[in-house]
DNA sequence: GCCCCTTTTTAGACAGAGCTAAATATTTAT
DNA sequence: ATAAATATTTAGCTCTGTCTAAAAAGGGGC
């Protein structure tokens, strides 16, 4: 049958994301913007966007402006989803520095997977509207909470 | 000067908490026990062992026993360390099931630092010493607090 | 002591993802 | 309009980490 559509990488996922915030940003995207945002060789994106060029993902003809198709975007939201419920579990919930977060969170992005998304996002949500008083990081002492 | 110790890989990793966690169950850890436990083939881990004993973490003798130096033992603890506090809070604090919460801890422990994993820890700790009521995951409702 | 079975290692291939250098397009400025 | 600057692609290399198949080592039973 060989539809079998293969796990995206992490790798091409890191790609993926950054069209689609590019894009949100400047209104369009090109090869240099990608190599600029993750730090890797324009030849390095280049190769990367045959890959998902392949998988259906991207449009793209070469030396022109990088393009996502319908289910491109669809899944280049749901790793941006991923990564804003981490960052957001991280700082909201665990008090921790946005920098340490968000670093995490890139990584954590391509593997959690949907069961324990959805227990964050619950979890941030319990937090956010404590009609019971709120639980805070302290120093030296821990979560504590206030009544 | 060339002192640069490359960060060990998530594969590495992995080869390092079987061989630890081989040893602690059956007293010895041979080249099959761990192919078997990762699912890989043998010669996958002849080839891992090469990479862990050159940078120090392994003592291996060509078809001999498998043994962590120190500084080996040392890490490997420190990734199971990682894989048992994630799993915790999986299960613990977000109620999810123990085969998701384990599957994201395999890979969740060569990314996550010590700065949120020290959170989590205090989480749990927070969670389980709730000598302010209790907070539980319900179907349907979300996580609740129970005073 | 030798044969057979299992384990381990070697050898060689491959895929993914990165790099540099060189070739080729495109864009911009004079 | 053309030369210079910039962007993109190609070609070729490297490193990990995996695999399979074949060779070599070890261990037991008899």
């Amino acid at each position: 049958m060989e539809t079998m559509t293969t796990e995206l990488s992490a790798s091409l996922e890191d790609y993926l994301e950054s069209i689609f915030l590019v894009i949100a940003e400047r209104g369009e995207a090109r090869s240099k913007d990608i190599a600029d945002r993750l730090g890797v060789a324009a030849s390095s994106v280049t190769n990367a966007l045959r890959g998902l060029v392949k998988r259906d993902l991207v449009r793209h003809e070469p030396y022109d402006l990088i393009a996502l198709t319908e289910e491109g975007e669809r899944v280049a939201r749901d790793v941006v989803h991923r990564h804003e419920v981490l960052t957001h579990f991280f700082t909201e919930v665990l008090s921790v520095d946005e920098k340490t977060a968000t670093a995490c969170a890139c990584k954590m992005e391509h593997i959690v997977g949907d069961v324990i998304l959805e227990r964050l996002i619950a979890y941030i949500e319990y937090d956010r509207s404590s009609g019971n008083g709120k639980t805070t990081w302290v120093e030296g002492k821990g979560f504590v909470h206030h009544a």
